[in-house]
DNA sequence: CAGTTTCGTGAACACCGTTAACCGTAAACG
DNA sequence: CGTTTACGGTTAACGGTGTTCACGAAACTG
């Protein structure tokens, strides 16, 4: 039974979530002392629902990342079920439009430097984002239907095998030993996709070309030949660029 | 004529960045009291030199990178004159293995969100990074040994054709029109080796990858053949890896 | 009911960036 | 040369941060 003592806890812990996301929103810091004071306590209170200021931005980056994937899912949806393709590059239009409106909860769930290497637990280190958890589901759906090349087992590396069979992020007990190498096409291309869109966040490179999201569309093509679909992007290309159009939130 | 005055003033902002860059480098924050106080001064003295933190932090960043710069140089030039294509890699190879050992360096000069998007100057917004116009030339040199396709202007849309005919980092008075496209994949290979390096700086992929450096080499070969340079993989993989051994610094 | 755990407070510590008033000294000028 | 100015530093203070500690009230538990 769920005592009324954990219902309440429980609350506690949404609100603080709310709160900090508020502050965020609002373009103000994330502080212990300004969540506390706008849940009208104060700020040592906080410190029986987090251990440190770094949890609770753990806490709220987990968080933030889990309400974006619902967005990124309502793009994917945007698209019939039978066009994987489309679903997962408007996913990732999604993702972009978020980072670039959404530049310091970008930064919070996606540049923020995860826990210290030298960390006992490597597992709970790097946090599970369900972000990266959708993306991975976006690409066995696309390897299901148009089957693009995946490295065998074998093909990959001593390491990239291990990291694959017994993945950090997730488990994928559904995913066949067969093509484990999924896991090794979805991190090549979460480099890609995270390499444009963390350098436009960032307003590291030129302005103009941010604004055109002409780089973006480049990267998401050349993703697109390594999974081999050139022939079908004559066809992608309006799609992405017209969700890139509306990109209200 | 130098003043003895200035001379002073000059010592004393080569003295700051001194003593900000051993702070970074012991581990410590960054902070306007800290820096000071090595000095032998009070805080409010250093508002004389710099106008805010932001400010001590821009000027801090810009001088590790163009110290940093040098040391990708020097990688550079452990390959020959004649092997353009051995220097930029290992100049890559230079750049990941900073940004490894000097996470927090790292995210000061290039995960630094540049000032705001709104601010009236974007001219001056973008910091003008030396490692940029470094690697800038080291592609350059590629291209007129080797000759990788490089986009005609009107091949590029439009707005990259503005960034590129009028960059805004650094001036590119001397790179004739007709191959200015080479900006645009400078950038297409800034994109592609800022994705890997800052997702293993920031630890968002497996440890075991990070480790390894398998994903990072595969970002290499893939901006390689994008170079067209595939045929000459099998002999150039073996100096990358060479190069990624030996990172003592 | 008594005992214990949970959750909050207030005070305090050690930092942080930033501003203000102040002042000696070194350069610049008539 | 003397006078003036401006530079480069000081101290004090304000408001902000994360964090710890001792304490108390309120809520669950036996």
């Amino acid at each position: 039974m769920v005592g009324r003592r954990e219902r309440q806890r429980e609350a506690t812990y949404e609100e603080i979530v709310r709160v900090s996301r508020d502050l965020l929103a609002e373009g103000a810091e994330l502080s212990l002392r300004a969540v506390a004071a706008r849940m009208g306590m104060t700020a040592p209170a906080l410190y029986r629902y987090v251990g440190s200021y770094q949890e609770l931005v753990d806490l709220v980056a987990f968080e933030i990342d889990k309400a974006a994937t619902v967005g990124f899912a309502e793009a994917a949806d945007s698209q019939p079920l039978e066009d994987p393709t489309a679903r997962l590059l408007c996913a990732c239009v999604a993702f972009r439009s978020w980072a670039l409106a959404h530049p310091r909860e970008f930064t919070l769930v996606f540049a923020n430097p995860v826990a210290d290497p030298g960390c006992a637990r490597p597992r709970e280190a790097v946090t599970v984002h369900s972000s990266a958890l959708f993306f991975t589901r976006l690409m066995l759906e696309l390897w299901e239907r148009v089957g693009y090349p995946v490295p065998s087992l074998d093909e990959l590396s001593p390491a990239a095998r291990e990291a694959v069979l017994d993945p950090i992020i997730g488990k994928y007990d559904d995913l066949p030993d067969d093509n484990r190498g999924l896991i090794w096409v979805v991190m090549e291309g979460w480099t890609t996709l995270y390499g444009v869109v963390a350098l436009e966040v960032f307003g590291h490179l030129d302005p103009r070309v941010i604004e055109s999201g002409d780089m973006f569309v480049t990267a998401m093509r050349r993703f697109g030949v390594r999974l081999e679909l050139q022939d079908d992007w004559p066809r992608l290309e309006p799609i992405v660029r017209a969700r890139m159009a509306d990109a209200v939130d």
